[in-house]
DNA sequence: GCACTTCTGCACCGATCGGTGCAGAAGGGT
DNA sequence: ACCCTTCTGCACCGATCGGTGCAGAAGTGC
């Protein structure tokens, strides 16, 4: 992979700048951040950053990735827990914290980092569509497990376990982003699950 | 409050033509709306856009006010419900049918119409926060009335009840702007009542 | 030292952004 | 008929958008 070193090498840290534009998206959104925005923040020429992410809609993406392995690699952990229960008390909860992380953006890059949008961020748009229906996905296969192993009755619908979930997890976003604390959220979190399962 | 009528009368439907603003920022958002996009669609130039609406912000807040007035209406009927499941029912119903309307944007204009935005949202940002809250407030008083008369536990919490609501609700919109059905959303609607009330 | 590659900063690209100035047309009220 | 107001369409404003061409500096392998 590493291709040999040839050439002047690069003066930054790529993974130092990629994060300080993953924070830059989450704040603004994907059409609310501009390129000057993101370059001053990451302390790159805009040169640099096209060298080394492409173009803005692929540094988009690669934001998100990283978002993905940092701030919400909560959820791969809910997943493993022991019981589906568990694994949703998991899932609300990292939901949370990420939502409502000190020194973080409120709210998650996922939801808000573009919404509704115009011709120029439908790519972005489509990205977090697909990566929310990802994330959904991988809860219905765990609660489809459940199921099968009798953690969860028989009647049970995976599907509808894990969009419900996941409709929280998004509407606690939205409150986040609205200015909801951590305190509050939880207390959502735990209201959520005291039916449990909710179908 | 009507102005003695001076001049030559403007040539279009100031209603109608906002209504088709509110279209375009409700599948857009506000900062993916530009004024090319909007007075296409409200087919009129940009000159009598101004003069009739002010600018860009002005038209926004008239736009999210016959938004309120129309699409949403169903909150202040279900504030009306005679019990306080009544109610909710009758929001998270109401939400789901405003969210997947036929022949009108998914989701919710007060959601994905400025969530995460550039220095140019700000103002929008801030006015659907504030319209989010009052949402809530509407359901909390109206909660807060129905513990007073006995319909709800005297130690349930009425905004931990409304904050749960809406949570829902906001959550349901993110859904739907991802492309989730009436009927899922429903679904997840039911779930979310089956315990009742949450806390 | 040399050749080669890739870096960086700056100026600059056409396109589009929100917003206006202007000129002329068109409808009042009297 | 007149005046006066307000309409409309078009061209245009400076600013900013995402993205690049260019020149020179700076590193690596030989």
């Amino acid at each position: 992979m590493e291709k040999a070193q040839i050439g002047r090498p690069r003066e930054f840290d790529a993974e130092e700048a990629l994060q300080k534009a993953v924070v830059v998206f989450w704040e603004r959104g994907y059409e609310g951040a501009s390129l000057s925005d993101l370059t001053e923040a990451m302390g790159i020429s805009r040169k640099s950053m096209y060298a080394a992410f492409g173009n803005k809609e692929e540094l988009f993406r690669k934001a998100l990735r990283r978002y993905s392995e940092g701030t919400v690699s909560y959820i791969v952990d809910a997943l493993e827990a022991p019981t589906a229960r568990e694994v949703a008390e998991a899932f609300l909860t990292g939901s949370v914290r990420a939502n409502t992380r000190p020194g973080c953006p409120s709210g998650c890059l996922g939801v808000q980092g573009a919404l509704a949008v115009g011709e120029t961020g439908r790519v972005a748009r489509d990205v977090l569509t697909e990566w929310r229906a990802g994330g959904q996905e991988h809860l219905r296969v765990r609660f489809q497990r459940a199921v099968a192993e009798g953690d969860l009755p028989a009647g049970a619908d995976p599907d509808l376990i894990a969009r419900y979930l996941m409709t929280i997890a998004n509407g606690m976003a939205v409150q986040a982003a609205g200015g909801a604390t951590r305190e509050e959220l939880l207390r959502v979190a735990d209201a959520a699950l005291l039916n449990w399962p909710p179908a």
